[in-house]
DNA sequence: ATTATATGTATGCAGTCTGCATATGAGTCA
DNA sequence: TGACTCATATGCAGACTGCATACATATAAT
């Protein structure tokens, strides 16, 4: 019979599970602390990494057609947390950036999301985190072309904890 | 300065990517090629798990609420997927099964969801992928309690690869 | 037995999120 | 100037969800 340690079913499977628990426990403290939806946290997030973003970029990074976009950005507006200018360059574009409450909001989010990922790691042994960090590096860097998934699957990532003198294994190839 | 190797805070991030990763290819998967939602999916999977639940029994271990839960499952009966019985025990609960097309829809369903994890897994040497495996069941056993979490987040891990001789990290506890 | 309470289902209603089709204004190029 | 492309915005419809409520059935207390 298979034996525990060759058996790569039950690591995909429990993997599987984790992304479950972890998406549950990040979107539900960005609903209840900060009333936010998965894809307006992407939007906010993404506008407070390129401020100047057009809608069409914003949709682009956060992997909704633009029409929803234009909808989730409105809301944002509407509660004063991102701002709209159209751009000087091209009238066609707006150009969007938080708001001073945006970036307060911004920081909120990350400080909820880092909260649940830091606990889950908090338990392990130094060398066991770093095998962890290991593995998902490489998981990311050999299956995740760069290009639309790639800024997609960064959507609601912390730059701060992906910059130097650590390189997000997902946008280096 | 913090060496990469010392800093748990990229490693947390890159770990809520990777969720985020694994849940859009999965969901996607399963809108596109069998058009389940994420919650029908679950259903589904939880029906097949434990013939003969209620609805309010599979709406606990799914995480909605119980008149969310009757709508997913009448669409799943028109679909030709579930089946309804009045129990016999108690004339007031439905007793759920899967009809044929819902065992195959079901095991379809599984694949989807295991070739995504396999593939992510399919690049990584024997012990990276141990070591993985070691501290994603860690992280389950440690964190999360037996109870309404621990059912939502399995709520659509493929049984047979979490059962004898490896057991569900987070239902040893 | 009868009545009060609890449990499981079902449905009306409203709100959110999303995509498609389309309209409008602005830039680009022949 | 005119045809075309691009960015934005909006009408519309559909999916999903929760709350409040209604109804049927079971359970327990009197």
């Amino acid at each position: 019979m298979a034996e525990a340690a060759h058996d790569s079913a039950h690591t995909a499977n429990i993997l599987g599970a984790l992304a479950v628990l972890i998406q549950d426990r990040v979107e539900g403290a960005w609903q209840s602390a900060l009333d936010l939806s998965p894809m307006a946290a992407a939007a906010l997030v993404q506008i407070d990494n390129e401020p100047g973003s057009s809608i069409e970029a914003v949709a682009g990074r956060i992997g909704l057609t633009h029409s929803a976009t234009v909808r989730v950005v409105d809301k944002l507006v509407e509660r004063g947390v991102v701002e709209k200018d159209r751009a000087r360059k091209d009238a066609r574009a707006q150009s969007l950036k938080l708001s001073k409450a945006g970036k307060r909001v911004a920081q909120q989010l990350h400080e909820a999301r880092n909260q649940v990922t830091d606990d889950l790691l908090a338990g392990l042994a130094p060398a066991q985190r770093q095998a962890l960090e290991q593995g998902i590096s490489a998981i990311l860097y050999r299956c995740v072309e760069p290009g639309r998934e790639a800024d997609v699957t960064c959507r609601v990532c912390d730059d701060r904890r992906c910059s130097s003198p650590e390189i997000c294994p997902i946008r280096v190839a």
